[in-house]
DNA sequence: GGCTGCTAGGAAAGCGCTTACCTATGCGAT
DNA sequence: ATCGCATAGGTAAGCGCTTTCCTAGCAGCC
């Protein structure tokens, strides 16, 4: 690897005026010079050591996010809108998985440490775990207190800066609309619960139907995997479980479409027989049959902000800011049959 | 950020002893020492800094990854294969999506470079454009050069490390299966014909339809953007064009849902009166109504390889792996009306 | 007891870069 | 002609770490 030296010694400059040359100092440098010294870079095809040049003047250009995982359309969304405001802000992105794992969460949030990135965006949501909360939190703040910056998406954990999707308003959205259709037999489709995204959403639905009348008792809440798989399986119980059954609430899009094609394997009618109702608007909600009546939130715009706060100007105190959600509605959710 | 200095300040110790401590290094340390330190490490949160430690020992610990956009699914996909395998090496993971521009993609090299990155890992579609594919592998070569490795995914241009979908094959297995069920009349929605993986697959589809004595004309074939909308407006046109189509092939899923989504609209019964085809198996060909018959790439499986070349020893040549494709027949297809 | 031979720990160099500081040159002013 | 000053360029320190090389101390031996 062709290092400052080399370029100097064949431009016949000192590593000094090399350097100057080019970081594009504001100090000026004879045009003879520059012109040797830009030759040289090009013919040892020179990239400077971005290493050294972190130790030498420690301004940090790479920033670090910890999602669950990429391939989750959900993150992949996510994603998109952190690495086009980090990218405009000229930073490469280290995306590291954790896979659910908050062991995993934490051993990051170090690493990205040890790596001086400029900012952490930590994506996700949260758990409902007091030490675990605890331990990150503590992380988070040795970072900080080297002068890195945190920025949270769709967890409260930190007491910094946050961006939050109105989990909670979604699920009233759906619990009104719902009840506005004539459902009250309802089922929901939820993920771990552990995840504070889905008590909060759970938290929503919840109290838009008990102001409407109809409060959910415990038995209709079925909790499973986050995926296809566990939606059909919460699907499955709750078919069994509760006689009459109208509606089908699955806490995000993966279950629903689950529930979809469980309720087909069993020739249920949708939404003749029993509504379907998701959560996000991915993409494959629109693309599903029936399509997918969901609560879209602003995924993208909410990595994007997550980010920019984290790349802005630091606040002297905590900022959240909360995204709305919006019911899209489709197909899979029809009136309440008589 | 406290620095190993103030550790062996703080542990009454020379930093070298410090650093011994830490990296367990072979040379061995009186217990009592080795004590004090790991106490002054915790009492400080002290963690190395990886840049000095970098520049000190070039030990890479970080491998880069170029690819067209993580939130398309078959790229979150690939991703996937390349993260687990880097992880298992211990290695973090420098996401860089190019957004299929060119350009982008020789910025990133160059940036990985400075980055010191262990390997670069390029994933995604090659470019008929013989300048862009020169100038990648000067770049590449100048990578290499200095002790970094190199394995692309999906692609040929580098004539180092590369591991292949088996594009051409998949092409044929669509072909041979539309002819075997009696469609002769069939419309490609192609993605960019500036894409190798579009001219790979065509190629195959190609060979197969003239085998079986029914050669593609060039009308029959439209190009548009890979996603959703290209497939649509495609697939109309292709309607439109070409009177008694009686199947459809869409060169990725993406273009194939759209294509879907467009019979639809115009009324017209899949397979009924057109079948669908579609190409990589991604997540969502399961899930629309009809569901998809594609063709299967081990997506996953593409990127552990390509990952697994990239980090395992060098070779003294090129290695070529090429991962079949396998045909994944569900409800889209069905045999060609009479 | 004096020597050798070992070991634990420290001093210091050096990784590639930036930059504060210094030197030498050339110009205008006196 | 002398002085001062601005300016272009060089010298060297230092970023945080690893590691080679060295030193001091000690046990074991004759």
């Amino acid at each position: 690897m062709a290092t400052l030296a080399d370029v100097a010694r064949r431009a016949g400059v000192s590593p000094a005026t090399a350097s100057r040359v080019i970081n594009g100092s504001s100090k000026p440098v004879a045009d003879e010079l520059r012109e040797r010294v830009l030759r040289a870079v090009a013919d040892l095809r020179y990239v400077p050591n971005a290493h050294a040049q972190l130790l030498a003047r420690p301004q940090r250009s790479v920033v670090g996010v910890v999602v669950h995982d990429v391939s989750d359309p959900y993150f992949a969304e996510l994603t998109r809108g952190l690495q086009r405001v980090a990218t405009d802000h000229g930073r490469l992105v280290i995306i590291c998985n954790s896979y659910r794992d908050p062991e995993r969460e934490l051993e990051y949030v170090e690493l990205l440490r040890a790596q001086q990135v400029a900012a952490i965006v930590l994506a996700g949501s949260g758990y409902h775990d007091a030490t675990f909360t605890a331990r990150l939190a503590e992380k988070l703040a040795a970072y900080e207190a080297t002068g890195g910056r945190v920025a949270v998406v769709g967890r409260h954990e930190h007491p910094g800066d946050a961006v939050m999707p109105a989990n909670t308003d979604g699920g009233r959205l759906l619990g009104a609309e719902l009840l506005r259709r004539g459902h009250t037999r309802i089922g929901v489709v939820a993920g771990p619960q552990v995840l504070t995204t889905i008590t909060d959403r759970l938290d929503g639905l919840r109290a838009a139907l008990a102001e409407g009348g109809h409060p959910l008792p415990a038995e209709r809440v079925r909790y499973a995997d986050f995926d296809r798989d566990g939606g059909a399986r919460a699907a499955g119980e709750l078919l069994d479980a509760v006689p009459g059954l109208t509606a089908l609430v699955a806490l995000n899009d993966s279950m629903a479409v689950g529930a979809l094609t469980l309720l087909r394997a069993r020739g249920v009618p949708v939404p003749g027989q029993v509504s379907v109702v998701g959560f996000d608007d991915m993409p494959v909600a629109a693309d599903v049959t029936p399509a997918l009546t969901t609560v879209r939130l602003p995924l993208v715009e909410l990595g994007a902000r997550a980010m920019t706060l984290a790349l802005g100007p630091p606040a002297d105190r905590s900022r959240v800011e909360v995204l709305p959600a919006t019911l899209v509605v489709r197909d899979s959710l029809g009136p309440a049959p008589a």
